[in-house]
RNA sequence: GGGGAGAUUCCAGAGCGGCCAAAUGGGACGGACUGUAAAUCCGUUGUUGUAAUGACUUCGAAGGUUCGAAUCCUUCUCUCCCCA
């Protein structure tokens, strides 16, 4: 059996333990487990890091278990959320959590002898329990003056908290005992923003049975400036490939600041110290980005879609447009399966008068929302057709790569493919 | 149940009868500089455009007053605070 405790502390994923936690770890085989709610239909890389802390439980020795929650979904988590938020609908739910299921199967090792993963659901604890019940084995054992003294409900009580929103403390921290009690877990990890869901589990395992349980939490993971982590200027970076292309998931980790580098490496990949320490010192910063894109991309996705996306930023980045006309068709669609593209029927394009209208309307608005939005885009240069600076004049006469592409850029980064059919 | 405050463009937050498509800040996006980095500086941030003190749609919802409303009145919905 691994430290896990001490692993976790080099890598700066240690915000906070419970006392006696690293003896107990190092005592004998533990069970722990981190819950994910199924508030989407894919995991992102925020939740990446709650995964990664499973794994180093697994490695070091220890038994994780993936908690899918499909009852606690249907309450919604006040921690670090400023306002109410509106209810999913079950059947999002349930979908959502068969999809997160899938995602954390491909994360743990499930046949591993003794210390194999396990999944489990809440729903299948809460959903036979009736209120009464849960008033009576639950909420006797805790006092309202404590359930208030957490941080995500004090936070919550100037703009309002609802009773179901301030009782999700309760149906984590049953949860915890409810897997004490019939899986033999004693500890909880999760986010720093977890720690009063997770103690208050602790507490109810104490007050109810005496028992012992642990927690550990590990730092919200922020950019350098404070700023939440894991969103790009389209969103939420996730792990599934069709919400996320393996070619942006690619991208996202190439873009990432310096400054964030030597986190980002302790945090997401399973390179071992002097590894990590090696890319610390490494002044091309650029090449230990494109290691860690490497690494993030084949593991989250696969190595075939690494090197498409490697293929497609090549052309897109470094290639001429001799390099994208020599290129075969079949392997031009492979390699630009991620890169946006925009369908427009031939008729409509000989139709289009011009650069505004192109980029606009009749690309329906995948491109620009609007002509004006277009124009002003144009306007400040932002924008080129086929590798050339596009005005709000230019004339409509390009050529068209392989007889039907356009090459356009949105700003330096932002490429999307016009198809013509 | 009683009393008070409030709902503004992505967010925060000004505006409180015409000069308001709506200050300011943040975010986002673009440009310059670079390394597909950061910092910095500059620009953009409702639609449409004959480009204009233009037209149209926006200030929780629906009505009303007025030549004219985000601004006044009525009703409704929602939120917060205090008292019971």
């Amino acid at each position: 059996m691994k430290n896990l405790v001490e692993e976790l502390r080099w890598r700066g994923m240690l915000q906070d333990m419970t006392p006696d936690t690293e003896q107990q770890l190092n005592k004998e085989m533990t069970a722990g487990y981190i819950g994910f709610d199924p508030t989407a239909a894919s995991l992102h890389i925020g939740n990446l890091v709650s995964i990664m802390l499973l794994v180093h439980l697994q490695k070091a020795g220890h038994k994780p278990f993936a908690l899918v929650g499909g009852a606690t979904g249907m309450v919604g988590d006040p921690s670090g959320k400023s306002e109410e938020r509106k209810f999913l609908d079950e059947e999002v739910l349930r979908h959502n959590q068969e999809c997160i299921k899938k995602q954390l199967a491909k994360f743990l090792d499930f046949d591993a002898g003794a210390n194999s993963a396990e999944m489990v659901n809440n729903y299948d604890w809460f959903k036979e329990m009736g209120f009464l019940q849960f008033l009576r084995e639950v909420g006797k054992n805790l006092t309202i003056n404590y359930m208030m003294s957490k941080d995500s409900v004090q936070k919550r009580l100037e703009t309002g908290l609802s009773f179901t929103e301030f009782s999700y403390q309760l149906l984590q921290g049953y949860d915890f005992y409810y897997l004490f009690k019939n899986k033999n877990v004693k500890l909880q990890m999760g986010g720093s923003d977890q720690w009063g869901n997770i103690v208050t589990g602790t507490e109810l395992i104490r007050r109810k049975d005496g028992g012992d349980a642990f927690a550990l939490t590990t730092p919200l993971l922020t950019k350098a400036d404070g700023q939440k982590f894991g969103k790009s200027e389209s969103g939420n970076i996730w792990l599934d490939a069709t919400m996320t292309s393996p070619y942006k998931f690619y991208q996202f980790w190439l873009n990432t600041n310096d400054a964030e580098l030597p986190k980002l490496l302790r945090i997401f990949t399973l390179w071992d110290r002097e590894t990590i320490e090696a890319f610390d010192n490494e002044p091309d910063k650029n090449k230990v980005k494109r290691e860690l894109a490497r690494e993030m991309t084949t593991r989250i996705h696969s190595e075939n879609d690494y090197e498409q996306a490697v293929k497609a930023s090549e052309l897109l980045f470094k290639g001429s447009l001799d390099d994208f006309q020599q290129t075969e068709e079949n392997i031009l669609n492979e390699i630009f399966e991620g890169v946006p593209q925009v369908e427009i029927s031939k008729e409509e394009y000989s139709h289009t008068a011009n650069v505004v209208d192109l980029l606009s309307v009749a690309t329906g608005g995948q491109l620009f929302a609007s002509k004006g939005d277009a124009k002003r885009m144009l306007k400040d240069g932002g924008v080129s057709i086929n590798r050339q600076k596009a005005s709000e004049d230019t004339p409509m006469n390009f050529e068209l790569l392989k007889e039907k592409y356009l090459l356009v850029q949105k700003g330096k980064k932002n490429y999307f493919l016009v198809k013509l059919i």
